[in-house]
DNA sequence: CGCCAATAAATTGTGTACTATTTAATTGTG
DNA sequence: CACAATTAAATAGTACACAATTTATTGGCG
């Protein structure tokens, strides 16, 4: 590629994934309206559907987000109902993240939305996994790099 | 894929875009620290170096974003007087962002960025090149599905 | 036991994103 | 020409995202 051809915005592969997430993020608003949640609070719910409680710590490995993002969204969450927060008696720095009975339900409800969402990407089930496993061998090598900042 | 698969969070494609573009965005922030600018105001100046003056309507049209997110973010990029903003004469309706001698002579500076990041991403060209397009035709397949939200 | 470094959340402050609404300028049509 | 429909930005309000700091708890270790 020419030098000055890396300036240029649409040659930006981040700016790509920038550009591609947003807009992936508005197909699933639609989706979610149903259950009156945001994209964000979506993958808390997955992350709790498959494993909880969980402390703001182990949520925001998974999600790779921090106390300072999740600590006002679960407060959010925790207000409509679908989860509840409380110390661990174990170890009481620790605030865990259960489901409610309304968030357990809501899982039921949101079972049709990965399927829904696939329909709108115009790719085959090997193009997604292959782009599935570059993103995350970028996403570690990202997160090896960015360690010491 | 099985059923039940499909609800777990490490099997969402929009996660892992969604991981992926927050980590690869921290590791722009060192290198842009120097021009103490964010990761979206140097796609505002990628786009204005390209072509400048644009429309506000223009410049959201290039990064995907509308003048509810770029008026502040465009007006805290003049008041630390890297750009300019006027209204069209021919148009009073639109604003015209330009750049300043100071938003200019960022560009030299920021050189040498694309080459930095790429630095920080363990894949060959070849890997990029069809990463970018598999990008840019889920982009293109997300803004036709999402058109009349 | 007492103290101190380490850890977990919460808090503070700044900067996006996006929806919906408002204001102002322009265009199209009778 | 009048005037309604359209268009461009700005504004208002909500919700992330993240760096930096603060507060509370815990686990050593002398």
């Amino acid at each position: 590629m020419m030098a000055e051809d890396k300036m240029k915005l649409e040659n930006q592969i981040c700016f790509s994934l920038y550009a591609t997430t947003r807009e992936m993020t508005k197909l699933y608003r639609p989706l979610l309206a149903d259950l009156d949640i945001t994209y964000p609070q979506y993958l808390v719910l997955l992350a709790l559907w498959d494993s909880s409680p969980l402390s703001v710590k182990e949520l925001g490995g998974r999600l790779y987000l921090d106390s300072g993002t999740l600590t006002p969204m679960l407060k959010r969450m925790e207000k409509v109902g679908l989860i509840e927060r409380y110390r661990s008696r174990e170890d009481e720095r620790k605030v865990l993240i259960g489901l409610t009975k309304e968030g357990r339900d809501a899982e039921q409800k949101a079972a049709c939305i990965p399927d829904l969402l696939l329909e709108n990407i115009d790719m085959n089930e090997e193009q997604i996994l292959q782009l599935q496993h570059t993103l995350q061998r970028m996403l570690e090598g990202a997160r090896e790099k960015g360690e010491g900042l």
